[in-house]
DNA sequence: AGGTTTTTAGTACGACTGTGCTATCAATCG
DNA sequence: CGATTGATAGCACAGTCGTACTAAAAACCT
């Protein structure tokens, strides 16, 4: 017998691929059966109805993601490690940016989908949650300001904004001009605490 | 007789009420027509298909935020005029909360429709330009970091990203934390330019 | 092996979709 | 006044949708 587990993965994957190729809305029921090669009552068997089966397949971005980022190896140096988890954020590569595109889509139709509210706000809430702790990090370290709130709004914003842009733009906004503009901040946010300590001191 | 140009309206703001309140892909011909109070056919008679419609709807979006920030009073303060320009952009009040909302929409389904990318991009480009302006302005002024492409980059994602982040938590992000962050990034911008004039000189 | 449960397939139903088409009403013009 | 054009309405068509349902096949268990 198959792993059920497996069949809803593979399912997923397949609302996924349709829903990058050819938009959240072309996600049926049927498109993402004929897909994954399986019948319509098959995919009911797995999943009981087609929220079910939308808010499964987000989840199981989040997760992935989740999993990358705790799968990252250590690194002692506060700015290399924000970098490191930033880039990790970035859609930089195929794969992200395909989920780049699935988490915009979801966005946008939990503006209208009570359903998938929860689970957009449960996203939400993981990347603020990095952002914070970039930013205390970088803080304590002597390489962003003091005001820690203030620096994690700003740093998510610009996250989710690149992010955006780089779903709409992927011709501009290339791996290397977000790399370098999260880099960019990284290093404006260190001055900005080193003009911060200069007149403190004096 | 009716302006033609009117009833044209009318249904784009009928498009509007409807894709905010039940999402774009409940904007059908049936549910605007309704809205609006017409007959199907007789909105088949302003706009020949619904992409047509669509996409007229989105272009007098555009076109009101243009007339609004062309509609700005003068103001000599480079920093006032900013923060001014950028407040316009940001959706704080109920009707750029729901220009906001069909952004993202539309953003979302320009990612799949190829007849909306054109549209979706021209939006792009246009507030690109503002925060270029912006920037430059600033950074003449000295007010804002000599490497004025990177920080309008910087900037351009911020407001964005702050848009979809108003769109996905109305609660968490109210217009006085909009305004702030926006305020705050312009005064690290001031900051950043003065302690590079400061290390020049020195 | 025989019975039971899981998995798959296929179909049917009612509702909705965009578009094409015709018919009616209003208004303008010659 | 008649005729032409613009505006509105409403229906028909072919297609897709989510879901419910039945029934066969496969796998598992005793």
């Amino acid at each position: 017998m198959v792993d059920p587990a497996e069949r809803r993965l593979l399912l997923a994957e397949a609302v996924l691929r349709v829903m990058r190729r050819d938009g959240l809305e072309q996600a049926s029921v049927r498109n993402v059966a004929r897909e994954a090669g399986l019948s319509m009552g098959s995919l009911r068997h797995y999943f009981a109805s087609q929220s079910e089966l939308l808010v499964f397949a987000f989840r199981t971005v989040i997760e992935r993601i989740g999993l990358r980022l705790a799968g990252l190896e250590p690194e002692p140096d506060s700015r290399r490690r924000a970098q490191r988890v930033l880039n990790e954020l970035l859609p930089l590569d195929d794969e992200r940016r395909a989920e780049n595109e699935v988490w915009l889509a979801f966005t946008s139709r939990a503006m209208v989908d009570p359903a998938l509210r929860a689970l957009r706000d449960e996203g939400y809430d993981v990347l603020r949650a990095c952002c914070q702790a970039i930013v205390a990090d970088l803080s304590a370290a002597g390489l962003a300001p003091a005001d820690v709130p203030a620096e994690v709004e700003r740093l998510h914003a610009l996250l989710d904004g690149l992010a955006v842009h780089a779903a709409m733009r992927p011709d501009i906004h290339t791996a290397a001009s977000l790399t370098a503009a999260i880099a960019q901040h990284l290093d404006a946010l260190a001055r900005e605490r080193a003009s911060q300590d200069v007149s403190e001191r004096g």
